[in-house]
DNA sequence: ATAAGTTGATAACAGATTGATAACAAATAT
DNA sequence: ATATTTGTTATCAATCTGTTATCAACTTAT
């Protein structure tokens, strides 16, 4: 399963609009991770690095341009819709000094709110967020970090490379050459075959030390293929 | 705060909403331009590079969003806002859909008009009269000065231009090529790629003299990323 | 079924590449 | 003229990566 598309964090206490808002999204062709509250929030976007933010404001707990303000104070540089109820003038200014890019009161023109989503999004200079998935791995090819079930697994360059050329082709079988070019290019002249076991080998070690996942699987003759 | 350097018209053929609107926005510190119509507005664009475009929709002879559209379809990328009386859901949808960034109804809030111009020039990375914070260190643009734990930091030009270009792109492995034509520009032909480590040493000897924050993670035989 | 041959897995080693650091020299600014 | 900044070079240290050797697994021919 390939995915290069955005993510969108949402950070909403009442079900319902929460539903509505990520229908709407999804159906605009977004990613979306809902929040009932700001719980656990702040790890995932440690961890999966979204594209874009909307939060309520009076949420349980935790008030939503605080956690915007806690947010920008460590550096978290995310867009920030607010999406309240909270429409006095003092709250809308409120919002945007805390760090806000935009501010919409309910009730909210869903039509709108996906508009200003992509107008943020295209100022913000993001168009995808770039990050691979397969199975439980997950690429994020500009930060050329590897995550496995959360856990941030430290790859080579070459390594990384190799696996960013095997996940970019799930299901086929890369055969020696193919590798021998796509990684190692022209000067893999006088090239010792052996070399890509090995390779492999290392990579193998890295992201699956047990070797019961078989992520690698030997195609005997020809080459390897993800499994 | 200043804002000097920063200028944004404003196209508005109703006069005293335009006295309006730029009285706020010198207050707030910002040049202004105003134009009662959109005539020799692309002239002054081409001329004076402004910063930002607040534009009416119901403007004689011309449409507001029509002309944005125009303007972006010959590659302006100045951001915009409207500022209409126009606020049916259509109005609002064809506003972003020819490229607004923002859209604002009348009658507005002055002080909601200046907030959504900051956000907005944040956002598009137009920062001389902001901060950039990143994990402890709060870079003052307009200033050229790096605060740490309210701790003044004295940087070099060098130095200074270094540590924006990373705080700028968190979560990006920034490569020696990219560094070395944003950095040093086109002049780098023959640049010794040392330079960069050298470079870096020194800024992270700076900021960090125990070494122990890890800000500058090098990537190996690609770059460094900020940690 | 089995043995021979081929191919892949794994570990250890060594060379090569790359980054860190310090010292020096050139350039620039004050 | 002096101080500061910036680029270069040399040396050292860390890390990567290709090679080799050995063992294990698979294929095929008999």
């Amino acid at each position: 399963m390939k995915n290069t598309s955005i993510e969108i964090v949402i950070i909403e206490d009442e079900e319902d609009i929460l539903e509505l808002v990520e229908y709407h999204l999804q159906k605009s062709g977004f990613e979306t991770m809902g929040f009932l509250s700001t719980q656990n929030v702040e790890q995932f976007l440690e961890e999966e690095n979204p594209s874009l933010m909307i939060i309520d404001r009076n949420l349980p707990e935790c008030e939503g341009s605080e956690f915007v303000a806690e947010l920008r104070k460590y550096g978290c540089n995310i867009p920030v819709i607010f999406l309240t109820a909270k429409d006095r003038d003092e709250d809308i200014e409120e919002g945007f000094i805390r760090g806000g890019d935009d501010y919409i009161t309910k009730p909210f023109k869903p039509k709108e709110l996906v508009l200003r989503v992509q107008a943020l999004l295209r100022r913000s200079g993001i168009t995808s967020n770039e990050k691979i998935k397969y199975r439980d791995l997950i690429l994020d090819i500009p930060n050329r970090t590897l995550t496995i079930e959360n856990n941030l697994v430290e790859l080579t360059n070459l390594e990384f490379k190799l696996l960013h050329t095997f996940i970019k082709n799930p299901n086929i079988t890369l055969d020696r050459e193919f590798l021998r070019d796509e990684i190692w290019g022209e000067n893999g002249a006088n090239f010792n075959d052996k070399t890509i076991n090995v390779t492999i080998n290392r990579l193998k070690k890295k992201i699956d030390p047990t070797g019961e996942k078989e992520y690698f699987i030997p195609v005997w003759g020809v080459g390897y293929k993800l499994g």
